[in-house]
DNA sequence: ATATAACGGTTGCAAACTAAAACCACAAGA
DNA sequence: TCTTGTGGTTTTAGTTTGCAACCGTTATAT
């Protein structure tokens, strides 16, 4: 099912990552069940996806841990995907994509749908990257050491 | 070459950047991008794909505006590839992902490469999202709203 | 000048993956 | 009982991937 990237026996950080949520839908599905959706059904009828594919594709999450399965909610007797703790992690990646999304895949004054605090229903700020000392890091002020390194 | 999501004319601001970035090689050219790497045999060498493939990616890339082509910065003949401002507005969602991965797919003592800022060689700190006046938000603190009731 | 090798790809082809549609099992409702 | 809805699996066709071979151009060596 992975892309079975071969030349290396260990992925880095960014690789592994991409192996459990590096295709098309996947990042789909979580972000639906960000927004509470947990029914097969709900998945399929929100992505407009073939069925084996969001068979597929729920099993693979399940199996990297991103989802779980639960019996029920309700009477059905069907199970529910709900995000497990990594998967909830993914919050901030979701963020990050919507983020650049909009900065650069919608006009100025196109209207696209917003991510609020619930609290005060105000847009929320921009992800910012910054240094222990709070200085706020762009790309360049940054650099990836190697494990040995850490001194 | 994209999966050509069908059933919605527009897409959302989590779908329409997967079309550009979406799958398992561009994010990793990027990150690539990032470390400075800049010619077609530099990132066929680290990333270890086929050629044919990094072909179609760089061009994918620079079609979504993510990468441009210059002529050269050496001497030589060929074309470099380099970050545009969309590009590098990869960032946060670079260090997301990093970060995700991290967290959940390295054991505790597993050693991996960390980002550092230039400045003081310290650990950055944690991508945090967080509303207006501050306060630190959660994914249970947040919700989507659509555009028209942007009031 | 000629041969050789390196760079930056393109092309061909087999294997793997994706996806549309049909099908199946089960449960609830008419 | 017959139909409908849910939650999938199977079938089959189409697309993508990736390895390997090849090509044209440019450096390097002879």
């Amino acid at each position: 099912m992975a892309k079975r990237i071969s030349h290396k026996g260990s992925l880095c950080g960014v690789a592994r990552p991409l192996d459990a949520i590096g295709d098309w839908w996947s990042l789909l599905i979580i972000r639906d069940a960000f927004d509470g959706l947990r029914r097969f059904g709900e998945f399929q009828k929100s992505l407009g996806l073939a069925k084996n594919i969001l068979s597929a594709r729920l099993r693979s999450l399940v199996a990297h841990g991103i989802l779980d399965t639960v019996p029920a909610s309700d009477g059905s007797p069907y199970q529910e995907y709900v995000l497990t703790q990594k998967g909830r992690g993914l919050f901030p990646l979701l963020v990050a994509l919507r983020q650049w999304g909009e900065d650069f895949f919608f006009g100025p004054n196109e209207p696209h749908v917003m991510l609020v605090d619930k609290a005060k229903h105000l847009p929320v700020r921009r992800l910012e990257l910054r240094a222990q000392d709070g200085r706020m890091l762009m790309a360049e002020d940054t650099e990836v050491i190697p494990p040995a390194q850490v001194d």
